[in-house]
DNA sequence: CGAGCATTTGAGTCTCCTCAACCCGGGTGG
DNA sequence: CCACCCGGGTTGAGGAGACTCAAATGCTCG
């Protein structure tokens, strides 16, 4: 069961960064250990120096960041086949910690054992270099969302941003289980959570979203898209350039 | 004298990276070709599909996207010795542009020239990831910058990150040469330019900066460093985790 | 059925924004 | 050599979006 999430979620991983299948079933091979993260557990503690790198298997997660005066800023999401600390592998210590949303399974690799694996194949790195650097397109873009938009269009774009990834099925009426709080959104957006309310009550209002209970559903996506001036290209879901020129 | 700057910029940016000689050697080689961008010219054009890869040797640039709206939200600074588009050689497409903050010289390589050599180097592909890594761990911090902190901090925080990253000697009354305009520094934190303005002038008028014509001066480390919850661990200056482990 | 968390509501406030005008120094051209 | 122009900086007044504090409501789970 839990290895057959995990094929899933490598696969996913190696489907999205293009990685050849002899690589990938190297990566498979590794000697993972299983996690078992709850609610609100930290996967990732800021200030500690890394041995291991994981990969989610199931459930979701978050990186953040707390400023002097205690308040949180949400950096990320995650969902299964992403790897959490991939920047584990190079920098030195932990910049800002990762938590659990919802319940997570983890798959877990001493950072030794992938180090080794990577200098034995360029084809791995350069997938894990492709996925970091999606990681920063992402960040650019939130760098741009909680900077430049007001709130109706910031939680737009990051529910926006959240089905892509959850799913790329162009279907309208798009359903997902997230186990997502207003704080989280609020967190997430820079914002507070009582601004957060009315903001989402206004979308929910005007009939294009609903949200509640860990679910959301986009009623009309091309009406969200536009309020959140929202762009799929920072995504680069079409993988790595392939180009020899 | 190019050649010179070239070599000064290739060597600052193998240190950081703690690239090994005989790679530097190999990049050092490369087919460069010197390009000046005058100032406020494009370096890198959003959504164009690149090409070529350029390292900054001279002057000052900086990342930016535009919204619906027509503002502009800046998303990092870059000085000599930095690759600006390391993306470049593994996303299909530009999804940001880059801008001159003052006239820039560059060294541009084709992109395919130096994605074999990356592939025949992996120490040199381990670097470049490392590099990357260093960026995302910036963005990450200018989330939380523009989303959690209000105009003082971010104002004095920015102004933390330029002065280390321009200059590591400890001394008080640093002073830093950069032609950045009161609305280079809105665009970066996500506020307006009259606001930025007052803020700034508030800075001032406690001695903790001096910010005229392009001169940036910190007369008081300490007290910017912690108005603006400044903690320089994100930068990773200490180069690559170096853990066999 | 209560505990605890998430959401909702209200009222008052403040930071930051908008718009508009003015200043200032440096470069240019008559 | 002075007048003008222009980009950047400064100032003022008014407004609005977002925040704070506090309390009430509603869900879900023991």
């Amino acid at each position: 069961m839990t290895q057959s999430l995990l094929d899933v979620a490598l696969n996913r991983w190696a489907q999205r960064t293009q990685l050849p299948a002899e690589d990938l079933a190297a990566l498979r091979a590794l000697p993972f250990t299983r996690r078992v993260v709850e609610r609100d557990g930290f996967i990732i503690r800021e200030g500690e120096r890394p041995t291991s790198c994981s990969m989610l298997l199931s459930g979701s997660a978050f990186r953040q960041k707390v400023v002097h005066n205690g308040a949180r800023q949400i950096i990320s999401f995650h969902f299964p086949g992403e790897f959490m600390d991939l920047q584990s592998c190079l920098l030195a210590a932990n910049d800002h910690g990762v938590q659990a949303l919802g319940a997570c399974e983890l798959a877990v690799v001493p950072k030794s054992v992938l180090t080794d694996l990577i200098e034995q194949r360029p084809a791995l790195a350069r997938a894990m270099w492709f996925d970091t650097l999606v990681e920063g397109a992402i960040f650019r873009e939130w760098v741009v969302n909680v900077g430049r938009r007001n709130a109706r269009a910031k939680i737009a774009h990051l529910l926006c941003e959240l089905a892509v990834r959850l799913d790329e099925s162009a279907s309208d009426d798009k359903i997902y289980r997230l186990p997502l709080t207003q704080e989280h959104i609020a967190d997430a957006t820079g914002m507070t959570a009582v601004h957060t309310n009315r903001t989402i009550q206004g979308l929910r209002q005007e009939g294009l979203i609903s949200l509640a209970q860990g679910r959301l559903v986009i009623h009309d996506w091309n009406a969200l898209r536009s309020i959140g001036d929202f762009n799929d290209l920072y995504l680069h879901r079409s993988g790595p350039s392939t180009e020899a020129a």
